[in-house]
DNA sequence: CAAGCAATCTTTACGATGGAAAGATCGGCA
DNA sequence: TGCCGATCTTTCCATCGTAAAGATTGCTTG
């Protein structure tokens, strides 16, 4: 299954995805590398290509990956915080922000349209899945029915829209700024308080309507 | 000046600058080499070694005129706001947004740690005023002095920062996943609307206080 | 059960890149 | 005027992504 045991590997494209997510975490985007993700994975350089096509279907697999454990991480929190809508809000928050610090280059090539091949118009199942747990955290707070990862591509009234706006982006942008080293401002161990203070009062912002 | 009388170029610094832009707007990142740059402009590929010392000394000089230009249009959309809160507000997220949108490339590497070489316990000037421009705003908000570029380390209240990280998350969280194809759901010619709405609530949420 | 086919993997090759090292050229200062 | 340091070129090397062609294997089909 996952031994070497002749000429063909057998499960060369979880190797190669294993062997990817290991390079990241220990070189970055730096030393990430189609030859040396297959060194890894212990086949010669080429052998990647019949699985994806080039570094750009690898790279697209990662994010792929990351998607599905961030939505998996997004769900558990919420669930730990289910039925206080402040405490989901918080939960939601801590969660992205601290995956984009757990995977930070994951985090990073998750976000790079220009690297992964994903067709927005038709989005791959973990991105689906992640959009629709950040969707339906706001769809709580307005006290709104939630929706299925089939129904995300239903028209949104624009309220909800703004809503989803005023949620995903502060979360986002905290994360994204946060890992990038733009928030120096904010100490370490004052972080969270920051964060769940924000998270707290967009929350009540959202509650109340506009 | 710029022309290329002999041996030496006379300016090649700003000569490489010019086409790593030049290269940015019209292949990418993706397109973006040393080599390619230093064809541009005319002169060996081992040239820029004397004023970048290699890839990651141009990106960073890229970055800091990027944030060059983002300080300046802030500024500028700024001036032609002053006095009204709300629509402050909304300029200067707008004007975030359209920047990350004209210069996506730059965007890009403006915030990518990993290539450039900043030292943000002492942020290159460019970064610094971006930052005023934008602590400023929340602090205008707050009916609060504004503070000098010099200013910008000194110790913030606990309220402030978070006001500050509502501002700028939300804005920056917008910029990037819009950039990155993220944000579908809001339509091309109601996106403004959205912008202004969302920024209008957070300016209301600012102005009042917790 | 045998034969062949398609998928998987390896080998080889090519052009391009970043960077190091050494040599050429030039401007400015003594 | 002569020389030194800054600037630029040339040359070289390891590495990368990708393409093409060959080797190996498992599965299917007869």
């Amino acid at each position: 299954m996952s031994a070497r045991p002749g000429y063909h590997h057998g499960d060369l494209r979880n190797a190669l995805l294993d062997a990817a997510d290991e390079l990241l975490q220990t070189e970055g985007l730096q030393g990430f590398t189609l030859r040396a993700c297959a060194r890894i994975a212990g086949v010669s350089h080429a052998a990647p290509k019949h699985h994806f096509n080039d570094v750009r279907g690898l790279l697209g697999a990662v994010a792929e990956r990351g998607f599905e454990r961030l939505a998996a991480t997004l769900k558990a929190e919420l669930a730990e915080a289910a039925g206080d809508l402040d405490a989901e809000m918080f939960a939601t928050a801590r969660a992205y922000v601290e995956f984009a610090q757990t995977w930070p280059e994951h985090f990073r090539i998750m976000f790079r349209s220009d690297l992964i091949p994903f067709d927005m118009s038709c989005p791959p199942d973990a991105l689906l899945a992640t959009f629709t747990e950040l969707t339906n955290v706001i769809l709580r707070q307005r006290g709104e029915p939630e929706l299925a990862p089939e129904e995300m591509s239903r028209e949104k009234s624009a309220a909800l829209v703004t809503d989803i706006l005023l949620g995903w982006c502060h979360i986002h942008g905290y994360a994204h700024l946060r890992l990038e080293g733009q928030l120096k401002m904010v100490d370490e161990e004052a972080h969270l308080q920051h964060l769940e203070e924000s998270a707290t009062r967009l929350a009540h912002l959202i509650q109340r309507g506009a």
